[in-house]
DNA sequence: CACCAGGCAAGTA
DNA sequence: TACTTGCATGGT
């Protein structure tokens, strides 16, 4: 079986196994980006209520929440945690919103993935999986994110070296994948899914893990 | 109580 | 360049 085939089907187990995920439905495309901000580092209930109270504010909208003080956003996303700090991000990431495109964001697709993950990727505080994040998730276009589960388990699985940083690791599957937005989206939250549930990184539960049960000596 | 979550940037040597 | 540290709330 060629590498490619094994990386789809690592995909067909886990979704078999573990049904859609329904990832980032958000409201908005907006609503996707300010969440993919929240959620650095940070488990997504917390982000979600930082979310929920923004919206009850109605000020989940760019124009809008860049009239905002940093301390005064800040207190509005408390519960997200690192709350200044991301304070101050998701003031970056509006202003440059401001400036690329006086707050018209669907005027960047028109941007190709590289042009636009430079362009985001100059925004201090998005790193590469907040702006592959928000490329995939709410442009829906077929960049794919890399995170530590996603390490983890393919390297628990002896596919990828333990040393391969965040840039290898996304190469590695862009180029075993088809340019599907749809299966990127899927993949990503599975991945995260199944690390979850039986990847840690303390006591992981692999023997229950189904890429344990179902796809042993398949390479 | 300890540990960690859908990271990133700045500081240090 | 390579390694370390700060950021912070809320759930288990």
């Amino acid at each position: 079986m060629n590498s490619s085939s094994l990386i789809l089907k690592y995909f067909d187990t886990m979704s078999s196994q573990l049904g859609p995920s329904n990832w980032w439905p958000g409201e908005t495309p907006f609503e996707v980006m300010v969440g993919a901000i929240l959620t650095q580092n940070t488990n997504w209930q917390n982000a979600y209520k930082a979310i929920l109270t923004l919206k009850d504010k109605s000020l989940l909208e760019p124009g809008k929440m860049y009239l905002l003080t940093e301390s005064e956003l800040a207190e509005l996303i408390r519960p997200a945690g690192y709350f200044r700090l991301k304070a101050k991000r998701l003031k970056n990431f509006l202003f440059f919103l401001k400036n690329e495109c006086a707050f018209n964001y669907s005027t960047l697709e028109k941007y190709s993935i590289n042009q636009l993950r430079t362009k985001l990727l100059g925004v201090n505080g998005i790193g590469p999986e907040t702006a592959d994040s928000i490329i995939l998730y709410a442009f829906q276009k077929p960049s794919f994110v890399v995170d530590s589960y996603t390490h983890r388990i393919f390297n628990r699985h002896g596919l990828v070296h333990q040393e391969m940083d965040y840039h290898e690791l996304r190469d590695f599957f862009m180029l075993r994948l088809p340019e599907d937005p749809v299966l990127f989206n899927e993949y990503h939250a599975l991945i995260v899914r199944v690390g979850k549930k039986w990847c840690q990184k303390k006591s992981p539960k692999c023997s229950e893990c189904p890429l344990n049960i179902y796809l042993q000596n398949q390479e």
